[in-house]
DNA sequence: GTATACCAAGTTGTATACAGGTCTAATATA
DNA sequence: TATATTAGACCTGTATACAACTTGGTATAC
């Protein structure tokens, strides 16, 4: 119920389409009449999604001259991990209160779902299943401003030379399901500031 | 340094003129066409104003309808405040280890320079000099994505109805100096729980 | 051989033209 | 009179035209 009109709009598959350039990262600079060509639509909704593009960090349009895809520094990177520190940890001690049966009862069937694609070998999977335990933490208390930042921070965070990383320790992806074990155990124990410490440590670990 | 041509883009003062006829509150809604006459420029810089307005959150274009202003609601007002309280926590946690006398002493000249605006009655200056405390308490860090998140939730805080708000509670404006100056003090014995339980305290105040 | 001037190609910034959706109100019709 | 329809004004989505700026190479002057 977003909108009762659902047509897709150029300058949203637009974003889309650069998004998956940027993260296959085969090139580092790219132009409007290049994009023009490879998504075969005007430069109007192109520019429009490389705008949004430019305010969210992932390029750079130099007036006159081109667009250059900026990569995801260590620091940014670091400043990211600690922002889900600041909005993931202060989410969990708002929902302190607020943590039901079915809460925990989600959570364990969300870590059920990441043991399951592990077994499988689906990375793909794993990834987007990890991502959906911090998501859903957040949405116990359900504050959207949360949601959206976190969002933005993990596709920051792992559009860019994601793969590489992930794929150079293959077994932190083990580590990483553990970890939300033991955050969850807290929960359930309901030792609020274990679980924040856990998930402190456990965010932690993304730095470089 | 930011970029060596400081030519200012339309699209840009285009930006900056939509917001300030928010922050005026006279309309509601508005067009493309309404802004071209308004702005006396044509409809693409307008266009990436809007845009970006619209992914910032301060207004919703309707294909086809118009432009609708986004009041701040009840709802968002509280959570871009739980955002605020969430990162400036976790900064002055972090900021701890970091906190030089330089810092007091800056923050102390901060505190000075609002209660010279006080007594002066100058409103706007006031108010600029209470955002100034909050963004050097972040700047100690100094987490750019802190910083441009602050600067978004302030904005958005401020933009709509800020000035009726704090306009029918004149008084409210000295107990914030006062309260930075409790924040202050606390840091200043090193005592940094306490000033972070002060600064939520402080924070919380501005929810409805 | 070196330095300068200039030109051509490519880039984004800006303006405008056209297409298609939405709403309103006048009008035709029962 | 009530209802359906239709025409027109207005809106944004999309495409394109033009202007101004950057850059790199080439020709020219010395």
């Amino acid at each position: 119920m977003i909108d009762k009109h659902d047509k897709v709009l150029l300058k949203d598959t637009a974003y889309d389409k650069i998004k998956e350039k940027m993260i296959r990262g085969d090139e580092e600079y790219t132009s409007e009449n290049t994009l023009v060509q490879e998504l075969s639509m005007s430069r109007t909704p192109i520019r429009e999604a490389l705008n949004r593009l430019q305010y969210e960090g992932f390029l750079k349009i130099l007036p006159n001259r081109g667009i250059v895809f900026t990569e995801l520094s260590v620091e940014e990177r670091n400043e990211l991990i600690d922002m889900r520190i600041a909005i993931e940890t202060y989410s969990l001690k708002q929902a302190e209160s607020r943590i039901r049966d079915h809460h925990i009862q989600e959570l364990a069937r969300i870590i059920g779902m990441q043991e399951k694609a592990y077994r499988a070998g689906d990375f793909a999977d794993l990834v987007e299943k990890d991502a959906l335990f911090h998501h859903y933490l957040l949405e116990i208390v359900g504050n959207s401003q949360f949601i959206k930042m976190y969002r933005h921070a993990r596709e920051r965070q792992f559009t860019v030379r994601a793969g590489k990383w992930l794929k150079n320790q293959p077994d932190i992806l083990q580590t990483f399901i553990e970890e939300h074990r033991t955050i969850l155990d807290a929960i359930t124990r309901k030792d609020i500031p274990a679980a924040i410490q856990h998930l402190v440590e456990h965010l932690e670990k993304g730095k470089l």
